[in-house]
RNA sequence: CGGUGAGUGGCGCAGCUUGGUAGCGCACUUGGUUUGGGUCCAAGGGGUCGCAGGUUCAAAUCCUGUCUCACCGACCA
């Protein structure tokens, strides 16, 4: 490619509305426009950065024996009707009416057409395993889209769903997915981890997500020094505490109208909406903590007894039902039940609220030792769950997920098969995605230097920048680099040929900016022996080359 | 949806308090100059200031409404 020929399309400035940096470069360089909010458009250079990520994603699902196909964008309301999600899925699925009135969805996903898909398709459990992928552009109508392309509304997705007559099949299937995963970052280039995962709205059990690790990252996933133990933290599990607390027996209560908060063993007491076994609402529930443990919300509500999703009490009703303020509430006897986290279980000699206006305990203890349960975040320092080394927390962005969905959609929309004994048998199923143009912005926050973005060799939009200096004043240069750019696209490398007349800085600060990988710049100066000077982007090493010795010095990268 | 802030040529901004009919830098066009790290000079083109209404002789500026966008919180690839 020639820049004379090409939409460049850089900026010296950061347009004031990119707050991260994957943003702002992918703007400066010329790869999205925004349209509207979480709607871009792929410039030429972003675009090939896009394709390049999607084909190794698709390269790796054809290996691991995933089929491609194609499923609309737009899909009939019926369809999520049947699955229930119609009702589910809430205002992020957009809902759309066609000319005769009839509901339509732009697809945030796409279960619902495969199963209907495979329901009509497969009617043997010969045909099985089957396991069917799309490279595809989901829309979810995002309550903020920010972070410009990494968290849009309209997105490029991979999803592959599959399907099976057993679990272990399933697993299978599942286990080659990982697999796959862990293949694409790698061949990427990418710095990433796969961690244990919840499997949320979508439903079903065992879920593992893959995260670019960067700084920036929205989630915190938490892994061991000396095993492969690695967890969203969302999910990482804390242990009980391995002695178990013989902790006096009788409670010396000692109330204090002074608020002693800075005392080492306070614990926390955290009021919450109740329910009963349906998930109704039914009174309040104390959660109690260590003072410097954090809750997790994740873990709480999935607890029988408290409400899903958490709600949390106001002021007021703290107020009404107990008569003090949020900060004076404590876990001895209060009249609501108490789920005290494993290790505030464990202290004795607390300090906490004493549940009247102004007063703390201090010197508490458990009447009778607490059954405890696991509702708070991991802390970089705990020692891992399964039982090797201790977690520390790094921040990661979500790239791609994998979930074993079980029967939720099949056993809805009633998608089996005849079995080897005749009979009819609902299928289990898989679904794994990998958000194809959140990789790019993931892999630029991961990759990048104060001059712009620095892509690594698979997914960077041109492999090779050809730079000469002042090729309009010297048919000479003009002859080697015309010559040099046709042996290289001849063999089929990707070169950026910047033949615009401009001044020689300008050309250094667009393609370091743009972030191509390997530059060579031919001048006057290096000419006169035979040579030209090779540049990396990465490493920022310069040599000179031979120029015959181009081709083959470029080929071998 | 709640909280905060912003809408002025393609981009970054000033002007608004103290109404008088729009300005700067970058980018763009032309000519010259310069040439291994975003040269310099000159001459140009382009905006009725988000939109609607109001006050006024006069509104980017004051008032009202409305739309859009960004940032901070709960979801997700």
């Amino acid at each position: 490619m020639r820049t004379s020929e090409y939409l460049l399309a850089t900026q010296k400035e950061t347009p004031a509305e990119a707050e991260v940096i994957s943003h702002q470069l992918m703007l400066r360089a010329g790869m999205v426009r925004k349209l509207a909010s979480g709607l871009y458009t792929w410039l030429p250079t972003g675009l090939r950065v896009l394709n390049k990520v999607a084909n190794i994603v698709r390269e790796e699902m054809n290996k691991a024996g995933a089929i491609e196909v194609l499923m609309p964008v737009v899909q009939p309301a019926d369809l999520w009707e049947e699955s229930g999600r119609w009702e589910d899925y809430g205002p992020e699925l957009l809902r759309v009416k066609d000319r005769h009135e009839r509901d339509f969805v732009l697809g945030p996903t796409h279960e619902e057409v495969i199963t209907a898909l495979v329901r009509n398709e497969v009617s043997s459990y010969k045909q099985l395993p089957l396991n069917l992928y799309q490279i595809q552009t989901k829309f979810r109508d995002e309550v903020r889209p920010r972070f410009g392309i990494m968290r849009g509304r309209e997105f490029t997705m991979k999803d592959a769903y599959s399907f099976h007559l057993t679990q272990d099949c399933l697993q299978n299937t599942y286990d080659r997915m990982y697999q796959a995963y862990n293949a694409i970052f790698k061949r990427m280039g990418l710095e990433f981890r796969a961690v244990i995962a919840d499997s949320g709205s979508i439903g079903g059990s065992t879920s593992h997500e893959f995260h670019v690790l960067a700084e920036s990252g929205e989630d915190s996933i938490v892994f061991s020094d000396q095993s492969d133990y690695a967890a969203n933290v969302e999910m990482a599990v804390t242990l009980p505490p391995s002695s178990t607390n013989e902790s006096p027996l009788a409670s010396e209560c000692v109330e204090n109208s002074s608020h002693s908060s800075s005392h080492e063993n306070r614990l926390t007491t955290i009021m919450v909406k109740g329910a009963n076994e349906e998930n109704e609402e039914e009174g309040w529930v104390a959660l109690v903590l260590r003072a410097e443990h954090s809750l997790n919300e994740i873990k709480a509500e999935k607890l029988v007894g408290v409400k899903s999703p958490l709600e949390f009490a106001t002021d007021t009703q703290i107020k009404e039902l107990v008569g003090c303020t949020a900060s004076d509430l404590g876990p001895l006897g209060l009249s609501i039940p108490v789920i005290v986290d494993h290790a505030a279980a464990a202290v004795s000699n607390f300090t906490c609220g004493a549940n009247l206006p102004g007063k703390s305990i201090i010197n508490g203890n458990w009447v009778d030792t607490p059954v405890s349960v696991d509702i708070r975040n991991v802390q970089a320092g705990d020692p891992s769950p399964d039982g090797q080394g201790t977690l520390s927390i790094k921040r990661g962005i979500e790239v791609g997920h994998i979930f074993q969905l079980g029967d939720k959609y099949s056993s809805a929309m009633n998608c089996g098969v005849l079995s080897e004994t005749g009979k009819h048998q609902t299928l289990t199923m898989g679904c794994y995605g990998i958000g194809v143009s959140r990789i790019v912005a993931a892999a630029i926050e991961q990759n990048h230097d104060k001059f712009g973005i620095k892509w690594p060799d698979a997914i960077a939009p041109f492999t090779l920048a050809l730079i000469p200096m002042n090729m309009h004043k010297s048919q000479r240069i003009k002859d080697v680099a015309e010559n040099l750019y046709n042996t290289l696209i001849n063999k089929g490398i990707d070169v950026l040929f910047d033949d615009r007349k401009e001044r020689p800085g300008v050309m250094f600060n667009d393609m370091e900016l743009i972030g191509v990988p390997h530059s060579i710049v031919i001048g006057e100066r290096n000419l006169d022996n035979a040579q030209v000077e090779y540049k990396c982007r990465r490493t920022g090493e310069k040599q000179l080359l031979s120029i015959d010795d181009v081709e083959d010095f470029i080929a071998a990268l």
